[in-house]
DNA sequence: AGGTTATCTGCAATCGTTATCAGTAACGAT
DNA sequence: ATCGTTACTGATAACGATTGCAGATAACCT
């Protein structure tokens, strides 16, 4: 156990704990050669806890997720990952969408980071919320509390990226639509959901297949399952997110459902392997390396220039990625079929 | 900012900070209720830091993985996540398979952290490893260094799996059998490679079509390439990993070449949406947040029986689980056809 | 040489908490 | 009334580093 102080390699040099310490802080100092010859022969290093202590800063920013086997926050992650930079590290925390874990995580990070990126688990929070007394910079990715303005955001273009995607379910002639929807209690499942009734109002179509899941791959599963059960049957789905859409995915395999032909798909988020699907999966896309890395970047800037930092907001572009698994619905292609006939 | 410390929690009760200090670590005193008032009306978090610097100990694990959107090493973080319990945090730290920031991440690990698990880059090292002086407690995950026996383990059986992947292909009558192996200076590259050829060996096959990669899509794609150029293309395609066999699917669907009719392919690791697939895909499967859980529990069961804990190794099974990427050769087809034709 | 900087040095205080130790109050038993 | 026990308390010294201060040394100029 390396239990060497600063003290012991003072002492083996011949100099006061003082020298040691400036040295270590890249001031120069007298016997440079010595003091870097003595710390390799007693494999010294330098205790972060006592640094901290004195300092007050820790050098690491806290990343908080609800899932981190959902390949988008994996993305957040590593884009905030790779945008942390030299002298920083990250330490991750998944809190496996339980608010109790959520609440004790963050009480434990006192003290132990400089800072919190965080997608919190819901909106909902009665009051001033819990994060503005919490006295450590936060940056919101993904999603925001009720009080989200004060803080820092990288969110995305919810509304917009679910407008454009039922949209384009309309433009393809589907009448009968469905969303499945994340928790209305989050950002994204919110905005998406506005997105998507927006879309439907103004195209003078009424919202009859909307169903509030879980952004879990059994929520959309079940949710799936409940739409198919229906006697008029939606034509075409909207998921909200990529778990759900792998799990409504899920459902049309097992209930032997084709798609596009007999029902069309289009999920929020892409997913790498989504060309490989069968079919080839219709998305909308963002970039969420960016995300992460945008919501770091903040975090950094809020950190350098102290706590009276405006608090900024960026935000990251949705894209409609065409594959193939959205086709006009299956009345027009027996209408069309009819008419040839004829 | 919080800068509120023990002693203004004190002297707001009246009582020393010892007492409150001896509150907060569980021991009865006497102004139990006043004390739990101050210090919500104060806000006051103890410091972490100092904590760390009196203790010794941070309740800080860290893992260290090469890429944490690889969706194995998601799986393994979030069963390490699992299992850390109540009063220990993850940090998590992201090498992106490079070298330097793996040692860079390790140094400045020391005394942040009370254990480090870890999924080294390469088992290349020449003599004793720069972890068997690292002076802090490690669990090697996945992969294992040269002297890496001398550390807990929780590992993979890496070579079975091979084995059973390469036989199930030899079984449907393949002989032209390509391997797309991740690096042998790895360990899982290096088992799976030596279980391919024993296979091949123990039924007489000749090795002629052995690729060595890198365990990433783009490597699996080119190594696909490579393949499909040959004049005498193989069969059947053994991927040694995820992120290749997604890598490899994607240069035949880009050459038009059809799975399993023109050439059967098995991965190593499974996909959430492997069933989804088109062919859905044949995998050798392993239960990855499994190994996680139990790295994590080696990691526990050393920091609390203290240094002198003989490392122990855990080994988690592979499984075959068929789906449709497999098929006999396109010879055989071909032969059965010409039978039944005469 | 003498004076003035410029540069480096050690001492000691400090960060916020916990561990140790000596002490005190309350209470029942003698 | 004395003693022993129990159950708590407060003062204080660590933990290992950083930093302001004042002093020492070297470097430079005239």
């Amino acid at each position: 156990m390396s239990t060497v102080t600063i003290t012991d390699v003072a002492k083996h040099v011949g100099v006061s704990v003082a020298t040691i310490s400036r040295h270590l802080s890249g001031f120069t100092v007298r016997n440079e050669e010595k003091i870097r010859q003595a710390i390799i022969d007693l494999n010294y290093r330098p205790s972060a806890a006592a640094r901290n202590l004195k300092s007050g800063r820790t050098g690491i920013i806290a990343i908080v997720v609800p899932d981190i086997t959902n390949p988008f926050f994996a993305s957040i992650v590593e884009g905030a990952e790779g945008a942390v930079g030299e002298d920083r590290m990250i330490l991750l925390v998944n809190t496996g969408d339980s608010r109790q874990r959520e609440e004790k995580a963050l009480a434990q990070l006192f003290g132990r980071v400089d800072g919190v990126i965080m997608a919190p688990l819901t909106e909902d929070e009665e009051g001033p919320s819990f994060f503005s007394q919490f006295g450590l910079p936060i940056v919101f990715v993904d999603r925001v509390t009720q009080d989200g303005e004060k803080f820092s955001t990288a969110l995305t273009d919810n509304a917009k990226g679910a407008t454009i995607a039922t949209n384009h379910l309309i433009a393809l002639g589907h009448k009968k639509i469905a969303m499945i929807s994340g928790p209305l209690s989050t950002t994204p499942g919110k905005k998406r959901a506005d997105g998507f009734k927006a879309a439907l109002k103004e195209s003078g179509l009424p919202c009859q297949y909307f169903i509030e899941s879980d952004f879990s791959e059994e929520g959309g599963y079940a949710a799936m399952c409940a739409l198919l059960e229906r006697e008029d049957a939606p034509t075409a789905v909207f998921t909200a997110n990529n778990l759900m859409t792998i799990g409504a995915l899920h459902a049309l395999r097992d209930r032997g459902v084709a798609v596009p032909s007999q029902i069309s798909i289009i999920g929020f988020d892409d997913l790498d392997f989504a060309e490989l699907m069968n079919p080839p999966l219709t998305v909308i896309a963002r970039d969420a390396r960016l995300q992460g890395a945008l919501a770091m970047e903040l975090m950094i800037k809020q950190l350098t220039n102290g706590a009276s930092t405006q608090p900024e907001h960026s935000m990251v572009d949705v894209q409609l990625v065409e594959r193939g698994s959205c086709a006009p619905p299956r009345e027009m292609l027996t209408i069309a079929f009819n008419k040839v006939d004829r």
